[in-house]
This record gives structure tokens, sequence and C-alpha cells, in this order.
RNA sequence: GGAAGAGUGGCAGAGCUGGUUUAAUGCACCGGUCUUGAAAACCGACGUACCUUAACGGGUACCGGGGGUUCGAAUCCCUCCUCUUCCGCCA
């Protein structure tokens, strides 16, 4: 959520900006038009009632006074006065109100800023090659197979058992597939600690003022899992609870740069379609996901997110996955962020890229909604800037691994991952 | 799930028979005096948000959240949340 005092003070950058977004520069013009009007009723509203609650504290104070004096006749009179005001200041509170919800609703629908740096375009297609893919693409022998047909010959996934326990979306590891699974979390895990980054194990289930805080909520509340019963949210993404570690923190500048990572199983409810593009591990209901989180200082964030990139890629080439960098366009970027680059590996056997990382960075997006601030020079309160990346998400790893690993013999291990495996081949 | 008690500023802790409390006091933090330096001592400043002002400053709200009673609420009432102790259930 943007500040209502920086849409103040930079309407037109804004319009211009969210362009990218496909936004219309005049529909965003009205709407900030809208918005700036509320909020000078908004002050005025404040500055009415602030100063008949101010006269109405006085009086009360005299009231007392009177009463203790015995003028009693004097008190009532003023008691009269007040009461009077009184009435003024409840209309006044409950315009207030309805304004301050209208101007949260606005707010809530103006996505964040895009970077000068991200391209316009509408989808995905529309995406920048930031960094192609440096080695060549893999090409398999006559008889290669996706991972959906391999998990069933080396037995290492049950998707129909999954079915069966719970629905579709939601594959049973079992066997060297679960040990497999567990290999990648610890190896990623490691590899975060090692880059300096604290492990945290955070509640896979949230409350509202979380799934707020990062901006699940409003806009993706079809996309979790909800409880009615509790009242709580499955995470989608360990991004949520993690983050919210810092809502409502006031951080000292010499605390940065905050680094936190966390493996946990996140679950969605993808309403999307079906079809191959879904088949086995592309999109799943639930799957493991290492993420990584900062929280920076906003002279450094963006060195920062270009270390996660660096931190990413290494995990990458470690794996020996061929993996390309994109930049998001306007039309492809979440809501939240300024702006992200999405990691995709290449699946030799479906013949396609398939997205396995998102590196983005909020600014301050998500920190203004989370109340996440710090003191900086001058001891100015200033909002902090968040960052996240997936390093990296499992479900689609294991199947570039298996699909582009396959041979004769059988799936090959990467050798950076054989020591959390304890195997180096599948057979 | 049941019963009892409790939630006050960074921490500790008073106020809780409603009105000099504009939340005492101590500690911590910060600035200063003293000192070669440090400690001690002393002095001062010490929250967040919003409104207002060119600025100095002024105002309003906030004592777990929300609502109510009252001229006036940290203090009384209702409700929700959290914590502690005891009981029940349980990996």
């Amino acid at each position: 959520m943007l500040t209502i005092k920086f849409i103040r003070e930079n309407q037109d950058l804004l319009v211009e900006r969210l362009q990218v977004r496909n936004l219309k520069a005049d529909e965003t013009k009205e709407m900030l038009t809208n918005l700036i009007a509320l909020d000078d009723e908004r002050r005025d509203n404040q500055t009415q009632n602030d100063q008949i609650l101010s006269e109405n504290n006085k009086a009360a104070k005299l009231i007392g006074q009177l009463y203790k004096e015995g003028k009693r006749d004097e008190a009532e009179q003023l008691k009269a006065q007040v009461a009077e005001r009184k009435e003024k200041t409840n209309v006044l509170q409950e315009r207030q109100h309805v304004v301050q919800q209208e101007m949260e609703n606005l707010l809530l629908n103006l996505p964040n800023i895009p970077h000068p740096s991200v391209p316009a375009g509408n989808t995905d297609e529309d995406n920048e090659l930031y960094k192609p893919c440096a080695t060549p693409l893999p090409v398999l022998a006559e008889g290669a197979v996706p991972h959906w047909d391999l998990v069933q010959k080396y037995n290492l996934i049950d998707f129909e058992l999954g079915v069966k326990i719970t629905g579709a979306g939601f594959p049973l590891f079992r066997g060297k597939g679960a040990r497999l699974e567990r290999a990648l979390i610890n190896m990623f895990l490691d590899e975060a600690a090692d880059a300096g980054f604290e492990e945290i194990v955070p509640p896979l289930m949230v409350n509202e003022a979380s799934a707020r805080g990062t901006g699940q909520l409003p806009d993706k509340e079809g996309q979790m899992y909800y409880m009615e019963k509790d009242d709580l949210y499955l995470i989608p993404t360990a991004e949520v609870p993690i983050t919210n570690i810092y809502r409502d923190v006031i951080l000292d500048e010499k605390d940065f740069p905050i680094k936190l990572t966390g493996y946990t199983p996140c679950f969605r409810r993808e309403a999307g379609a079906h079809g191959k593009d879904v088949r086995g591990l592309n999109r799943v209901h639930q799957f493991d996901k290492v993420e990584i989180v900062q929280i920076e200082h906003p002279d450094k964030s963006y060195d920062t997110l270009m270390e996660m990139l660096a931190h990413v890629e290494g995990l990458l080439q470690k794996l020996e996955l061929p993996y390309r960098i994109l930049r998001l366009c306007g039309g492809d970027l979440g809501f939240t962020s300024a702006l992200t680059f999405d990691f995709e590996v290449y699946s030799a056997a479906q013949k396609r890229w398939l997205e396995v990382s998102s590196v983005s960075n909020f600014e301050t997006f998500q920190a203004n909604r989370l109340k996440l601030r710090f003191r900086g020079e001058n001891k100015k309160m200033q909002l902090a800037h968040t960052l996240n990346g997936s390093a990296l998400a499992l479900a689609r790893i294991v199947a570039a691994l298996l699909e582009n690993n396959q041979t004769e013999e059988g799936i090959k291990i990467p050798e950076a991952l054989q020591k959390y495996t304890g195997f180096a081949i599948i057979k």
C-alpha cells in the first residue's frame, strides 16, 4: 500500500508509471483526484473535530472545579454546551469513519509503482530476457519421458494416492522420491545459512492481520485455504509468516540487513486451468519451498535484490540445471512488487521452461501495511524495504531434475546433492 | 473445553473507592557538566499516529482490541483477544 503522503506528492509520476501496468492514465488520474479529495475532507474533519474535543476537555475540567466550589448552576450550563458540541463531534466522527474507509478501499486497489527498469507489457510473453541460459539446452535421448511417467517407473511420487487421501494436487512422495525432496530442502537451507540467513520454522497458519500485512488480503483471498472455524489461513508461502515477524516493529538503522530463511510447505488453491501445463508437479495445491526474506535500508535494497539473485543462481548452478532469468513486465508483475525477477529451468522432456523462483523487491509497499519502520539519520521515522525470493520452490525443481537427468541406467543425482540424498542414482 | 487471576510507555512498576495524572518512580537509552579517558555523581531530553504552523509551537487520540456509561474513564460496565495458575483432553 502506498502512503497518502507519497501519492499527494507524486501524482504525475504515479499516473505515468502505472501505465506500465496497463492502467489507463485518465482512469488513474481520476482515482487519485478522488483519493486526494477524500484526504482533504479527512484533514478538515480532523481539524474541526479536534477543536471541539479540545473545548470539551477544557469544559470538563472546569465543571469539576465548579462542582467543588458548589457552583451547580454554572456547571449545569456548561454541561448543556458540552452535550451540544458532542453531537457535532458524533456526526463528524461518523463521517470520518466513512471517509477513511473509502480511502482505505481506494488505497488497497492501488498497486505498487514499478521500478523504472520494468518493461511495459501485458502477459508473460512480454517479460524481458534478463539473462539467457548460459548452457546449451539439453537434448534427451530417444524415448525420454516427462516426470509424471518417471515417478511412476521408479516409484517416487504417487499422485493417485494423494487423490485418495486428499484430492488432486496433493502429491505423495515415497522412497527415494521422499528422500530426494528432503535432500533438496536440506541443501537449500544449508546454502541459505551459509549465506548468512537465520533459519526460521514458522507457523503454517496465519491470522487475518498477517495475511493483510504482506498483501495476500484482500487481493488474493481466493488463493488461500481458509479455516472459518478458527479464522485462520494456510500459508501460500513462508513469506507471509516470516515477514510478519516484523509487523508493527520499529528497527534501528544498524539492524539492517535482516536476513531470514525458512522451509515450509506452501498451500495454494490455484483456481487455474487444467490440462497438460498443470500435469504432474507443474502445478499443485501443496508444495515445499525454501524462502529467503530480507529487510533492508531503502538505499541498499536494490543491491540486496541483486545479491539474492546471485544466491538463487548459485543454487541452480550447483544443481546443474539449465536456467534463465526474466525481468517481469508490468502486466505480469505482482500487485505488491516494484521489481521481480523470475528464474525458469528448462524441462527437457516437456520442452518448456518452468518457473522455480521469483525474487522481488517490494520497496515500502509491504512495510507500509506492516508498519515496519526504522529510525534513520536525524532520528526520523521511515518505512523499511522488504524483499523475498524462493530459494527454491521444490516441486518443479524435482520435475526438471528427474527429466533432465534420466538415462538408460536411471536418474543421475547432481554431485552437490549426493551428500544429502545418500545415493548417486535412482534405479 | 471448565475455573480463577492478570494485561499500563524499551524494561520494571505505581495508579484502578472516576476530576492538580498534562500516567508517579526506578532502570535502560540519548545529550551535557565534571574527568587525561572511563565509571560514579549531577543536569537535561526521553513514545506513536494524525491535524495545525513558514518555523518555534499548539491541538487530538492511544494504559491488550472493540463498544458503552459519564460533563469527565488507565480507573466503572459489556464483549473479544492474549498470558499465568489449577482442572479436563491429548502427540
